[in-house]
Parts: C-alpha cells; structure tokens; sequence
DNA sequence: CGTTAATTTGAGACCATTCAATTTCGGTGG
DNA sequence: CCACCGAAATTGAATGGTCTCAAATTAACG
C-alpha cells in the first residue's frame, strides 16, 4: 500500500515517485521496485563507472550527484554524450545490450544505487507497470539524443550553449530543490565543450557572450538564468522532445495493471 | 512451426527473421507475429510519413526503399537523425511515446507495412520473445543515435562523411542483394549533407576528396567501397555500436519462453 | 598562502560556409 | 532521337566562425 514514509527514505524511492508519473505504477508495483536488491557505492571525482567496450551486467541509479556518458574517440578528443542528475539511471542501456557502447562517468563524485540488471530485467518480465516505465525512460533518453544530434549538427556555437542550459534547467527544476532559475552547475567549461562539439575556449568566449546579453550568469558552480524566455530564443529550444508529460496512457497504453 | 514458406513470402516475414535473431524468437513468437495486423502503404518521393509534433497511433515497418528522419530548425535548415533501410521500423519510437518528436520521410519513395501500435503493444506484452526484440531494437537505434552526436559533434568533413558511408555500408550488407562492396545509394550530396551537419557544397568536395584519396567510387545512385580498410580508418569507424552480435543471451537474459 | 585547476585573453591560421555561376545528369515531350 | 528542362553536382572566390597555440589571470583548496 502507500508506504509514504518507506518511499521518502528508501533509496530507491525517488525512482518509485518519478516512474509512478511516467506509467503509473500500482502501489503492488511501487513495493516491488522497493524490494529491487542493490547496493550503494560512491565515486570520486571524475571516477569510471562503466567502460566502454566492457562487459555490465548490473546499472546504476544516480542517488546523488552528477554523471556523464561520453565516448572517446582516436584522436583523443571526446564528446559528451549526456549529462544525468539524481534519480536517473545512467546506464541502463549498456546493462541490458550487456557490452558497453560507452563509458559512464562520475562528474564531481557522486552515490549510485548498483543494482543487477538480472533483477530488473525480471521484475520488468513481472510486471507491465514496470516495464512500461523502463520502455519509456529509454525512449526519452533516445529522444534526447536526437536532439543533440541537432544541437551539435546544426546549430551555432551560442546557440548550442543555450540550448543545453535551458535542457539542463527543466530538468534540474523538476528535481528542484526550490529555488526557480537557480542551479547548482556543476560542469566545467571544458566538459561544456565536450558537450556541445566545441573547445574549451570557444566556449569560454560564448559563454561571455551568453552573460554580456543578460541572459545567464554563471559562476562558481551555480547557473542563474536571468532571461528564460530569451535563452530559449537564442538556443532554438522547445523541450517537446523531453516529453515531460508523457503518460503511459498516451498511444502505448498497456499502463498498468498486469 | 518452422513455415519457412510462410516467413518468405508474408510481408512481415523479413523481420520475423531479423527478430529471431536479435531475441531468440521461438517458432511460436514468429507465428503471432506474422498474425499481426497490418496494412501496405506506399509513399512517393520525400512524402512525410509522419510529422514532428503529431500524435501517432500506428508505426510503419519498412518494406522496399530507403527512409530518414529528420528534425527541422526555426531557421530552416534541417537534420537528419538516421536513416532506414528495409525491414527497419522507422517509427516505433514515435508511436510508443504517442507524440512525434521528429518527422519520418520517405527518400526516393517506399513502402511500409503500416501496424496500429496497440496490437504491437498488445503483442509485446503477451510474448517475452517479442518484447526482448522491440526492447533490443531500439537500444540499438540508441546507441546509434549516440554515434551520430559524435559524429558531427567531434570529426572532421571527411571522416564524418566516412563514418557515414560505412555504417551504411555495414548495414546494407546485412539485408544484402549479393554483391559485397556496391549498394543502391540513394542519398543525394544535399542530403548527405543534412545528415553530416555540413553544406552541400562542402559535402561535394569532401566526397571527391575521398574518391581522389581511392576510398570510394559514387555515381549515379550507386556507392562502391574501394578500400574498406582506408575508409573505416578515415571515418575513425568501430561497428562495435551497432551490436551486430547482440543475443538477448547476453545480459539482459529472459530470452524466450514467456 | 602556496599550488594546481579553471577561466580568460590575444592573435593568426584554417576548415567550412556563403553566394553565385556553371556544368552534368536524368527524364520528358516534340 | 534530339532538344529541352529542372534537379543535382561541381567549381570559384571571398567571408567568417571556430580552432589552435600560448600566455596571463583568477578561483579553488588544502
């Protein structure tokens, strides 16, 4: 039943609240995700979770903490593929295709849950609730791929920047720690630049450019942004693609019940 | 049981057998979805088969002819997010999370088995088999999604346009007509362009640069691969991301038997 | 406070773009 | 079968956004 006070304080229960919005979960489904085994561990800065090209058999939900995908190429340089913040998993994919495509990384440290992708893949079997959150976390996560392949193909260094703050910002916000246009940030110019398929000093430079127009103000690990709508002008932003409000009960059904 | 007359002949037969594969399908998963409903559609030239910000309750599998999809900027130009070829479902994502994110096109004009998405949903699941396959499937346009972002995001003209060509390459041979180095290409500069993140004019020179380099030959709708090595070493290309071997064994498990 | 990481600045080179014009190609009708 | 047409491919030249390399300044941290 609605064990409130098990889902503030289990670790997992933030997962449990975010999916029962994404496919709404019965109570039945809550409790069993709680049941799910896993262990907590943490990382130091800058610390691999998963290597690309290497075997997983377990994910990490994020507890705490920021995490970035990224893959590295020949010549050295690398991109960033996602940046992820608490209560996602961020490595679900390679978990289940069960080889790494691409590595996981810790940003500034960070706490995960591990659990077995042995686990989740039976609970998923059992019940349809669960399946159908995990079926639409990966869908979005894919989604959002797709628009960095906009943002780093097609769009200008100014633009790529404002356009991976505003996604930055909405989903921050949705984990929100109250205060409306104010973040914690906590990426370096330089992986900004991995991020958006610029270097380091372009982005330095466009950052600049970002302040002098009034539209942000970034310092020491925290992002105000002053002018919303103006950010998502200049950064081409329409956050359709996070599909926030997405239920289950649109087109896919099969929400619940199993 | 095994009608290899059946999956031969049936229109969906060719991802029956793609999905055994991918997920161990058992004769029975194969049978069921043979059973599925479906209508054939043709398209003509650069036709949309579904536009971004559209709801969609059915998605299309792709039967003869090439397919991309593609996202469109305030200003005008475009991206093109991948491309399809045969046996392919260009639209599983979109009708999974029922509002479009991206638009579908047709390239020179194609056919598609146009299947509502709840029988699929409904299929999916009855049959673990099925589900392992959809499942796979699209972690596997994922992780292809991710390439692209690296892709335009960090490699130069040419091996961008080399990585391109080679993964295509890897991929038409899959559904093959017999000849190991030469395939239909039905790009035109423009659009390669799109999918590449440069300019037309650009793209051409980049592609005589290869052929001058002796990696390719590109005419008339037809791409030969003269130096296989020379053109995945120019494109900084590993096929690993596209899972080509991916068993639902590894892993992720619950392979068949529901 | 000293030390290292991160940010900022400058200047020159280069890759890719832009704009325009030309050539080639595929298809069509006379 | 050839003249014509529009689409696609190609070429040229100038511009510009981003990169590179290097150095200086500022911030973070023990």
């Amino acid at each position: 039943m609605g064990d409130r006070q098990l889902i503030e304080s289990h670790p997992l229960g933030l997962l449990a609240r975010r999916w029962s919005k994404l496919a709404s979960l019965t109570p039945d489904d809550c409790s069993a995700l709680l049941e799910l085994p896993f262990t907590v561990k943490g990382f130091g800065k800058e610390a691999y979770l998963v290597r690309e090209g290497q075997q997983v058999n377990e994910c990490a939900l994020l507890l705490s903490g920021f995490a970035y995908r990224q893959k590295l190429l020949r010549n050295g340089s690398r991109q960033i593929l996602s940046i992820h913040i608490p209560t996602e998993f961020v490595d679900l994919q390679n978990s289940v295709l069960g080889l790494a495509d691409h590595s996981v990384q810790s940003l500034n440290g960070c706490e995960v849950a591990i659990i077995p992708i042995r686990a989740l893949t039976e609970l998923q079997q059992a019940r349809a609730g669960i399946r159908m959150a995990m079926w639409i976390e990966t869908l979005i996560d894919s989604s959002i791929f797709r628009e960095w392949v906009v943002n780093v193909g097609r769009r200008d260094s100014k633009a790529r920047i404002a356009h991976l703050l505003c996604e930055l910002a909405i989903r921050l916000k949705k984990i929100g720690d109250g205060r409306e246009w104010t973040f914690e940030f906590p990426l370096t110019q330089e992986q900004l630049a991995d991020a958006t398929g610029l270097t380091p000093v372009h982005t330095n430079r466009t950052l600049q450019a970002l302040r002098k127009d009034g539209l942000i103000q970034l310092t020491a690990r925290s992002l105000t942004i002053l002018d919303w709508k103006g950010l998502q002008e200049v950064g081409d932003f329409d956050e359709l693609y996070l599909h926030q409000e997405t239920q289950a009960s649109l087109g896919a059904s099969g929400s619940g019940h199993s």
